[in-house]
DNA sequence: CTGAAAGCGCTTACAG
DNA sequence: CTGAAAGCGCTTACAG
């Protein structure tokens, strides 16, 4: 254990030596380096495989790149992230970047760490998806290490990249879709933040169910509830409103995982939806094509949003510094959830 | 840009120059090593705190530790990972060690890229749930790196721990809870597999099936289907089952997602859940408890399964060689599912 | 208990 | 196009 100089790992220099060239030049060759000739590349590259050669990350890291990527997650239950991650891989398949995982726990503190660890790691880039931050931690964040964000509306954000769906016109299709169905009496269920962001996705839903309740006349049924994160407060809150006197005839939740509680307690309570009560969920997650729920969602295409974000981010890396604020289109996805009121259809 | 030594960066020697002690010192008092004196230590930790410094992930990764801990997961749609990470993250916070996730897609080649890509960024553990290597790929990892494997069961396994719910019991008990509510003709459906591993907790739930059926005298049912691996696929197979002329009472599925697309084919044939056909899922995942679905489930602990296989991993990181396989008991939760036959209740 | 020095495996100017 | 040398920020024996 005294000197580890021939401890049988295969560095650079084992490749310098069995190919006959210097280090520098294996170093090149590595880096897909300018300035080395085709020779000497096919000579290396000859060696690097006959050793079975790996990069260490980690002396790479000391100097230059890592060729990792970090991913904060709010959370792992949500199967739309599956979507995001399967486009952020489909972006990275072929280039030289890994994506490593963290996950925020929907808590600024935790985020923090994460994103913490993840720049003690020398991370090249950061994606972020839907994080609590506010505007200014994030530029100050963006101004140590690249950065795109998924989820969050910014678009006077100029130290770092976001991609989203337009979630203001999510929220408008939703109520126009619903008014179209017979549906008046239609309420907005929210998340119930600690402090809530003004750009946040939600809140520009929220926007877009109001604006689109006005402009069809239907503002004196403008109502906004919340509900907090988990299964049990969701359902409280949930039984709660079905409960009142003034039930609302549609109700529109911010995200898919809140409507499908919404459901249960719709059954629980003997409501028949849609006839009783119409609901319409976001994100479109596998889960609302199941015959027992057949919610109507929007879908936001998770999986080009983790493309774009993820292209971004290394073009980001690779030195563009001006901001690029990318915006997709949403679609209703109408199912059973919402087909239409009572004695309208 | 020329020479960076003025950078501005916080490094080991900012704060050994400012606390008026030696590098090594810091070194020292960063790893909570043996041999410095309060006085010192006092000294430097105040120094750290008010340069705000943070250790170099990478340079401490060239000598000694990287303090990260690499998760492979085989997909991020089951929110039952999601339980599993809650216990890692609760065996790891006050450690000094951080979790960074990679994910398998449920492919072998993506799950070496991501455990090489792990490897190579010298974290200093791996904790692998349910991956589709065969053993001998990974005992020849667990060579290189400590391992800990949750959801695969290798009790002869000497060079890595595992941790494990008693998947054959779990199958036992489905069979048993559903032979009390009056159904006899109960089939399993297993998941399509290239290459089928013995070991694998699927195969385990299959024997506790086959046992108990024997055990209850119903040899005469035992009947094995297959599904892949996704919604659209399983649907297929799910509606080819439902509809033969064999059509089973009651079908164990090997997970909860596989149950729940069960469910959604059922209900389209107009086929009524539990009076004509029972359905029981594993993992009993946040979906179960919703009213549409109440699906009859098993509960393998996840958080708890996390948090054994994070502290193993840390044990064997801290030293220890001698492999542990850590088995957990697990629960039946009955829900409307299964409640009982036509006729029986 | 404390510190000077070597070295981990790369990348980066720089000189040839 | 090619290579020798310095250095990234730590940890690790080793000597004092």
């Amino acid at each position: 254990m005294a000197r580890r100089a021939t401890t049988g790992r295969v560095t650079i220099r084992t490749v310098a030596e069995d190919a006959g060239v210097s280090v520098a030049a294996v170093s090149k060759v590595l880096r897909d380096a300018y300035g080395v000739s085709d020779v000497l590349r096919a000579k290396v590259r000859t060696s690097m495989q006959k050793l079975g050669y790996r990069p260490h990350a980690a002396a790479r890291g000391m100097r230059g790149q890592t060729y990792t990527l970090g991913v904060l997650l709010p959370d792992l239950r949500n199967p739309f992230f599956a979507d995001i991650m399967a486009g952020i891989n489909e972006a990275l398949v072929r280039t030289q970047y890994q994506p490593l995982l963290g996950v925020g726990e929907s808590a600024i503190t935790t985020e923090h760490a994460v994103i913490d660890a993840m720049i003690d790691r020398q991370m090249d880039g950061l994606l972020l998806i839907a994080p609590r931050l506010s505007r200014e931690e994030l530029e100050k964040i963006a101004r140590n290490v690249p950065v795109a964000m998924i989820g969050n509306h910014m678009p006077g954000a100029d130290g770092f990249d976001t991609v989203n769906n337009d979630d203001e016109l999510g929220g408008q299709l939703v109520v126009r879709h619903l008014n179209e169905g017979g549906y008046r009496n239609i309420a907005f269920l929210s998340l119930d933040l600690p402090t809530p962001e003004q750009g946040s996705n939600i809140r520009l839903r929220e926007q877009g169910y109001r604006s689109a309740m006005r402009e069809l006349g239907l503002a004196r049924h403008i109502r906004v509830f919340s509900a907090p994160q988990t299964g049990r407060d969701i359902q409280v809150a949930a039984r709660h409103l079905l409960q009142s006197r003034s039930r609302p005839e549609a109700l529109f939740c911010w995200t898919d995982f809140v409507a499908l509680e919404v459901l249960s307690v719709a059954r629980e309570l003997g409501l028949s939806v849609p006839s009783d009560l119409a609901v319409v969920g976001y994100d479109n997650t596998t889960y609302c094509d199941l015959a027992q729920n057949a919610l109507t969602s929007i879908d936001q295409s998770g999986q080009v949003l983790g493309l774009q974000a993820a292209r971004l981010l290394t073009e980001r890396i690779k030195g563009r510094s001006a901001a690029e604020h990318f915006v997709i289109t949403p679609r209703l996805v109408a199912r059973g959830s919402s087909r239409g009121r009572a004695g309208d259809g």
